[in-house]
DNA sequence: AAATTTTTTAATGAATGCATTAACGCATGG
DNA sequence: CCATGCGTTAATGCATTCATTAAAAAATTT
């Protein structure tokens, strides 16, 4: 049986909706405006706000409210470089312990990225992206590792699905993810811990570089 | 100007030593007696409980509220495991990035260190233990990094203090650990990454030895 | 007497109302 | 024209109240 989820969880995940894809770096957002329109109160928004304080996400100033971090280069690569260490462990990790269900899984998203990717679905695309790299991590079967990577990563996606808005770049990156992703798989069913650990670390450099090359990376 | 402190940090503050002082894994933290205790509503109690939660230091059932996880030896290897790489890193990192200041820094936590032993404060030496690893951590300037660490270091801290109390093996700890401390530190200032990287993984292996070594290790 | 159902109780979950405070606008004086 | 001080406003911070629900206790039935 699944309990249905209570206001505090809505509101925790409608909200990281927002931040990717509504709010600017800068923004403030207010508690009675996200109450009134998840139809919730402003006692669970509050609990929420305050995770995602917590998880980095957003940063708070007293009295003042919970806003978007402005997003620059050198944050960016602060950031990226705590998510390389923790990946590639993962990665290093994964290649001896993962499990059959652990590799079923992966395969089934990197088919299922490939469907997005002759569907031009973007949206999709972007789901199975994120999801390979919660498989991955997740497969190194330490939560306490997952538990500080998920964090690390929900601030990195920050970054890429804001130039993701201001570029909409696409095409370009699509295949060359999903190669990148495959190549990884690749590696941890041969368990092969240092090539998988080396193909996740620049797989994550280069979306590193997607983020920081960018013109106007300097958020107001 | 500082401003004064708000109930849900004071809250967040008092919990955690209480964690650290007062309860036992099982046992469960309930709102209404921590709030009347704190002399605070429930509200900062529940956000201050949450906060503690994403850190993993306490784990929630739904409707049922917040406890102290068990704790055993498994568990303990996989946070070590999370906070030596980490804490290795940031060492690896201080050793070239870290400021007169953050010398200055650890050499007054290492002299206050030895002052606590001096005095057979241990109390005091607790303290200064942990400061001294929020300090080296501090000294690799990314925040990023302090932020991860500085979570799977509470929870890390969960089994220590735990056993500490249940133990009280203070003394032949002491000077082990400052000789250690200093030992890390004289690397750092001689810019020594691959030393200081090592000698910190050392050490923090011989924290986890001592919390798997105990017998009853296996928490009710 | 054992098992099951009902009742009671005590906890969290959520909403509302009040207090506090930081920011904005406006007026006034230099 | 700019700076400063006051009053208004609108936001968070917190306390209180009500609702929900899970667990324990009691009563009833088999």
């Amino acid at each position: 049986m699944k309990c249905r989820e209570n206001a505090e969880g809505k509101a925790y995940r409608l909200i990281i909706q927002d931040i990717k894809t509504k709010y600017q770096p800068g923004d403030f957002l207010l508690e009675r405006d996200l109450a009134a329109r998840f139809g919730v109160s402003r006692t669970p928004i509050t609990i929420a706000l305050n995770r995602l304080v917590a998880d980095g996400v957003l940063q708070k100033l007293p009295k003042k409210g919970c806003f978007i971090p402005n997003l620059n280069s050198e944050d960016a690569r602060a950031a990226f470089s705590v998510r390389i260490l923790l990946e590639s462990e993962a990665a290093r990790l994964a290649a001896s312990v993962a499990s059959p269900d652990d590799h079923a899984l992966m395969e089934k998203i990197l088919a299922a990225t490939e469907q997005a990717i002759d569907g031009d679905d973007f949206m999709g695309f972007t789901f199975c992206d994120e999801d390979f790299h919660h498989a991955l991590v997740r497969a190194a079967h330490n939560m306490y590792l997952y538990d500080a990577w998920s964090r690390i990563y929900l601030r990195c996606n920050l970054y890429t699905r804001f130039f993701d808005r201001m570029y909409t770049r696409k095409t370009p990156l699509k295949s060359g993810t999903l190669a990148e992703h495959a190549a990884i798989y690749d590696a941890l069913v041969r368990h092969d811990a240092d090539t998988g650990s080396a193909r996740v670390a620049a797989h994550c450099n280069g979306a590193l570089s997607y983020v920081t090359s960018s013109p106007g990376n300097e958020a107001r």
